[in-house]
DNA sequence: ACTTGACTTAGAGTTAACTCTAAGTTGTAG
DNA sequence: CTACAACTTAGAGTTAACTCTAAGTCAAGT
């Protein structure tokens, strides 16, 4: 598929997506007779994986590093597995503490239907 | 307490801390006789609030528009309280996508273990 | 009196992650 | 064969949230 259809799929725009391949997120992505990108079914499970990661905090930069050890193939497995679970350990303490925040703010809620009781 | 200390109890630097007052979020500090910054409990109350906000997610702007209805007294207590009823449900339905976020990161991390384990 | 260090201000600079512009090329429809 | 839309590139501009600089004031210690 072109970049448009491609950015329809992802729900990422045309410029986002150059901009990835431009940092070196998205590599050897393929081209048409007449020089245009061209996108296929993996290029989707690839950016969804960096979705993924990037909707869990992980910042681009790192998101590279993993990109990098990918492109090296089979013998950086260890290292990205271990760059994931460092990371799931990270979203799961997140995760833990936005329910701690999220107890916190509806108990602040609580206390304002209170107070609006009140008035 | 002058903004050196402010700033270690609140863990924000001093730029971090004249910024959120010069943008709004900070009002009525205190001054002692020679014009510096003099924080009280009361700051310190109200920073750790405004940092539960940012750190679950809502934009300082959004932030901001609360402080303002806050300045504005009792009047606005529903306002507030509908503002942090949305927010919380946001961060509820985040909680829940980060769940699952994490669930599919743990299946690939258990990929990653079985093609290392066969290599 | 003078140095030192913490404070003050206005405004400039930085960073991450886009977002857009300008100038040019290509493929298809009329 | 010409208009037009969709693509290409390099590089500039934007936004949020800081982060820093420069120039100045002030209080305490020697």
């Amino acid at each position: 598929m072109n970049i448009k259809k491609f950015s329809e799929v992802t729900n990422l725009t045309t410029y986002t997506i150059r901009y990835y391949e431009k940092m070196g997120l998205l590599k050897n992505i393929s081209r048409n007779n007449s020089g245009h990108r061209w996108f296929t079914e993996k290029d989707i499970v690839w950016i969804a994986f960096i979705k993924r990661l990037k909707d869990t905090g992980m910042p681009l930069e790192e998101i590279l590093q993993y990109a990098e050890l990918r492109e090296q193939g089979n013998s950086t497995s260890e290292q990205r597995m271990q760059m994931l679970q460092e990371h799931a350990l990270k979203l799961e303490e997140n995760i833990t503490e936005q329910q701690l925040n999220l107890e916190k703010l509806q108990q602040k809620i609580t206390y304002y239907s209170e107070v609006i009781k009140l008035q």
